[in-house]
DNA sequence: ATGTTCTTGTGAACTCTTTCACAAGCGAAG
DNA sequence: CTTCGCTTGTGAAAGAGTTCACAAGAACAT
């Protein structure tokens, strides 16, 4: 147990197995494995175990881990013992999907309310979150304390919020815009980019070899 | 210029690169160095001659590479020099936000055909792109020569076309369903997971610490 | 032609991550 | 209470990926 530096991977393993824990919670399933965990998040078991030895020693010898224990301390990890408090930026084609999308509520990410620029569609809520106009941003954002801020604009629009969303509550942005972003280092960034995922399928596919 | 086993993350690389290279190339700027292809993708010089560097000598001492030239070897490296042929699987929220989504074909990945179990959406095209029933999957994949397929479905029907698609033209699959797939080994498959990200800046948000 | 400046390409060093291997501990059975 | 089967937690070893540092080469000015 030795809290250093954790690496992006390692988090993203914590995730998969978080996912796992939750779908075994459901099936009134009590104890797993290193093993188990291992097989259902494509990894091994040895990397299960490691992962969660850099934050404590949750399982027991001879027996394997609490299934509700577990998953309790991965949300503890995590920062996903409450919902987290999102907006998003740009109600278009990708952020509309995003309102509808039961994954990201049931995760632990509830979207309070959205912004456009679009006059025609500010005013109506969409999936029951209400639309409001670009110049609410600050005040929203403060008056729903939004932690995270998805960006769903186009790459011009996206730089603009990152400045205005600097002071504010919000400590991360992730970002549909593949454009670079200039942001204060306070502030976490992620990207979804389907166009990079899809180039790496590309490389795999032209060397003949496939990876996960 | 040594062709071994790259990693993940050097293909990524390439594909920031790429990108930075086409805006240069819009821009006619005819010469880039690795610091400024560096600064813009947010790595370090060395970083970038070390990936470029695996695959041949791509660049001149003293003075740079030659966009042009540059941009044409990492097409060539991602298998990009052609557009890639990709169908759609699932029409809903996310599926018709990817239909309209214009950076997709600007960035060589064309998306021909879409398929859905919805009898209300079969028959109209979204964005220009026919939408057909499911039970043509098999015929019209083939007749596409598809190369890629993109699932936006629930988990249970991801693992169904993961299973019909095996034998086809089909080489790889972008998945928006976070459940894992059971696919033959020569299937490359990847995952696009906004909980999951957003679980990584969760988890960054609570540490107090930040990252790209 | 020579010197100066600049930037690549690349071994070597370093750092980070994963895998290995096994002692320690738990629970159940006899 | 002892033994047996099983699984964790973790140092040590191995493997990957990144950074360093510099020789080699190119362009340009003098």
């Amino acid at each position: 147990m030795n809290v250093r530096k954790i690496s992006d991977s390692t988090v993203r393993r914590l995730s998969l197995y978080l996912n796992l824990l939750r779908d075994m919670s459901d099936s009134q399933i009590e104890v797993v494995s290193s093993v188990e965990l291992a097989d259902g998040s494509g990894t091994t078991a040895a990397q299960v175990r490691k992962d969660l030895s850099s934050f404590g020693s949750f399982g027991k010898r001879g027996r394997g881990y609490v299934v509700e224990e577990l998953k309790r301390q991965i949300e503890s990890i995590l920062g996903l013992r409450r919902p987290r408090r999102v907006a998003l930026v740009g109600v278009g084609k990708i952020g509309s999907a995003l309102l509808g999308y039961r994954d990201l509520p049931a995760r632990g990410f509830e979207i309070h309310v959205a912004f456009d620029i679009d006059a025609a569609k500010i005013g109506r809520p969409v999936f029951g979150v209400p639309v409001l106009p670009m110049d609410e941003l600050e005040d929203r954002l403060a008056a729903h304390e939004i932690e995270i801020v998805i960006l769903a604009t186009p790459p011009a629009v996206a730089q603009e919020v990152a400045d205005r969303v600097a002071g504010s509550s919000v400590v991360g942005i992730l970002s549909f815009a593949a454009s670079k972003l200039e942001t204060e280092a306070k502030l976490a960034v992620r990207w979804m980019d389907v166009a990079l995922k899809l180039e790496g399928l590309s490389y795999l596919i032209s060397t003949g070899s496939n990876g996960v």
